[in-house]
DNA sequence: CTCCAAACTTACTTATAAGTAAGTAACTTT
DNA sequence: AAAGTTACTTACTTATAAGTAAGTTTGGAG
């Protein structure tokens, strides 16, 4: 080989992330991402020694990008509104551009059938997007932004259930799905 | 053979169905089928010939149930709290005691894998429940039961959508989960 | 009693999956 | 310049999947 040795893990993760995302983990095989990057299965053990490795991996870098991305509203807090409008428009592009879900739903779908990391990671992700939500729920109360009359932790799961039913309602029954169910997640916040 | 000849088809679809809700198209073969009831896979080629014919009779099947569990209501109408209550407590038991999940969560994910024949069984039962659930809503705001602001197709999509949610949830973070959502419907349609 | 069809089993094929061992080309270090 | 390390490939193994063809048992109809 010549061109770009380096970059090659990324490219696998990237469509590991893009084949678990939308079909799920019994969804796809290595041959779905090595055939069309032009090399072969075991470049993918090389990197990724089991598929559950593989996967492992993919939700602890969907955990890292949560991180990074909400790492300063968890510490500092700022407006809960705009970090749920972020939100919500990540979704809304997982959805309607990419075409996949949550690792969430994959998971939890195939549950029975996964290797004990991946569950342990996808676990560690749902704790993780959860204490999310219930702070932003939690300031959007305080800061008079969002109505509700329940526990902050209790609506950021009905969000996230509503969210993640969101995105499989779309795929059988078209995209205008997702800012159906969206507008009515703000609504019933008071928005 | 001896003893339950004519029960076997229906034998096999029972356990079809456990799978495929709980595991997903991808999740489970034929020897998850047939192991346990102590035949042969080629029993199950016999009654279904392919996995697709299989798993469209699953949702066939599940159409069929609520077909007959909803047809009066459909025609005649009556009590949508009541409906709705049915509802919840159907889909808590699936979640809860069954650990299985709608079909239409577990289509969703596979969608892209999966044979045309139980895509098109899959959304048309999209559509049933859609309108049933649209049904109630309709019924039970006019009969001041609900309360909401939207369509009723929005108002039914939302509630399906964290229904679908709850089953992934409650296996991830653990079953209290589904009765917080359900609470949270109740109270955002006013109950 | 015979024949026949229903409901299987045995035995097989073909395809594909994850994973491994050994070899190789190229860059890196000493 | 030699030796080692990184990043692969080739070639293979083992397991399991869906599906099929041909044979076998059993209960019932004529």
């Amino acid at each position: 080989m010549s061109i770009p040795r380096t970059s090659t893990r990324e490219h696998i993760l990237k469509r590991a992330t893009m084949l678990f995302q939308g079909r799920g983990y019994n969804g796809f095989s290595f041959k779905d991402i090595s055939a069309p990057m032009g090399i072969r299965n075991a470049a993918i053990h090389y990197h990724f020694p089991t598929k559950s490795d593989l996967c492992s991996a993919v939700i602890t870098r969907y955990r890292d990008l949560l991180k990074s991305e909400t790492g300063d509203f968890m510490k500092h807090g700022g407006s809960a509104k705009s970090q749920l409008e972020a939100y919500l428009a990540f979704i809304r592009h997982e959805i309607l551009d990419a075409r996949c879900m949550c690792p969430l739903t994959n998971v939890a779908v195939a549950m029975d059938t996964l290797p004990d990391e991946v569950r342990a990671q996808a676990t560690m992700l749902s704790h993780d997007l959860l204490a999310y939500l219930t702070r932003v729920m939690e300031l959007g109360r305080e800061q008079g932004e969002f109505q509700f009359n329940c526990a902050a932790e209790q609506k950021a799961l009905s969000v996230k259930a509503t969210l993640q039913g969101a995105g499989q309602l779309a795929r059988l029954m078209g995209p205008q799905v997702v800012d159906q169910v969206i507008d009515q997640i703000r609504s019933d916040l008071g928005l």
